[in-house]
DNA sequence: GACCGGTTGGACAATAGTGTCTAATTTGAC
DNA sequence: GTCAAATTAGACACTATTGTCCAACCGGTC
């Protein structure tokens, strides 16, 4: 028996995981400054003082929040990027694939973008937000692409010659679409996400696959392609 | 003569503009909830009142802050537009001085930060906002350029078949590096304009070039393309 | 049933911000 | 210098919010 009497721990944290829950939802909402404690406890169903028990202050509470989300994040990302394609059939594919994952459980969902409008707004008064977003959040997916895309290089007809760079732009064209559909609060549909994701792979492979698909080549042999 | 006695509209216009320019700092910095009257008064060197009276209340002045640099950011954008390539000769150099432009002038300068953080956070609260921003600002950049590629297309080696994908991917790509960059709050140098631009435009040409590159037609040759 | 930790609602002081009002002051045109 | 509009500093009422304190109150465990 770890406590003796008293409510149960499962019902202490079931309290915590609701707090942080409609915490995350206002803070993201309404902005650090906007968001208030009355608000949180409310839509927790929570009364304030027991928030003031689990979070000292307000800051205290918003650190939680993030710490709380970036957790889940990193481990999606983690497990994600698990999946990244290692072979080159099917290239096309299994990028489109990896793309829609990464797009629909890291980056467009509703942690996703909690993170970075966080990240966003108040960066420049936590400074400290932006440090552990490098470091356990969506920061770091940038250098954890560039790795694999190395090498999937050895495996795929593949020519890249900056690998930072090209795993920034593989990400920047993954999200094009993304946020503008996702400015107008909802998440995107499944269809929006697979299209999407298609087309900046589609578009990230003719700029860096070596050999052209049939497809292409037919186009620029008809087209009249320098000898 | 437009009024008699007082101080000049000069004068009042001097001070209209500090007020909108120290509200356009500190509502960037703070939010909207976050930014206090006070601190913008300060800011402006600017008694309370004085914003009291030109603007009626902190929403107004928002609302005008918001016009105002939606204002500026339009004319550059027009005018910047108006620069985008026509020919096929120079088109890397020439696509690269613009994406050069657009980020320094329009994207990646005060007002063009300020913009996307206020869409991004006060767009929920706000909707009109959003419209704005879509009909004035930034938001309509998507929509041009596809209009100007489809011109583009014609006179130079382009095989685009989607203008709309094409014109939002060549966003995504021109801004991958900045957004990096921005969030540390400084503004970029020349000198990562250059180079972030120059990618971006490789890469995109890359993808959407109908004849290839000498170097990548003796690259693709080399390496054994398919006859 | 009694205990005990966690919970609740409400009262509370302290602080900060909005928007108004006023009297004194500055500013530039005449 | 005079005048009128604009500006200023400060006081002010009002509201919202933070964070504390406390008595009452559950809900398991013994």
């Amino acid at each position: 028996m770890p406590t003796a009497g008293g409510p149960t721990q499962k019902g202490q944290c079931a309290k915590r995981v609701s707090i942080l829950d409609a915490a995350a939802e206002v803070f993201c909402r309404e902005g650090f400054s906007g968001a208030s404690i009355d608000e949180i406890a409310a839509e927790a169903c929570v009364s304030r003082q027991t928030i003031y028990n689990h979070y000292r202050e307000k800051e205290t509470l918003f650190m939680a929040v993030v710490q709380d989300i970036l957790d889940r994040t990193n481990a999606a990302l983690f497990s994600i990027l698990a999946t990244f394609p290692k072979r080159a059939d099917n290239l096309e594919d299994d990028l489109t694939a990896f793309a829609v994952r990464l797009n629909r459980n890291c980056i467009c969902n509703q942690d996703g973008k909690f993170i970075q409008k966080l990240v966003e707004t108040e960066g420049e008064r936590y400074p400290e937000l932006i440090k552990i977003w490098r470091e356990q959040g969506p920061g770091k997916i940038d250098t954890a692409l560039s790795a694999l895309f190395a090498r999937l290089a050895h495996a795929a007809p593949l020519e890249i010659d900056d690998l930072d760079l090209a795993a920034r732009q593989f990400l920047a064209l993954i999200k094009a679409d993304m946020q503008m559909i996702s400015l107008f609060g909802e998440a995107p549909t499944e269809e929006q996400l697979q299209t999407s994701a298609r087309n900046a792979v589609k578009t990230f492979l003719r700029a860096y696959g070596k050999v052209k698909t049939e497809q292409a080549s037919q186009k620029a042999g008809a087209l009249g392609q320098p000898a």
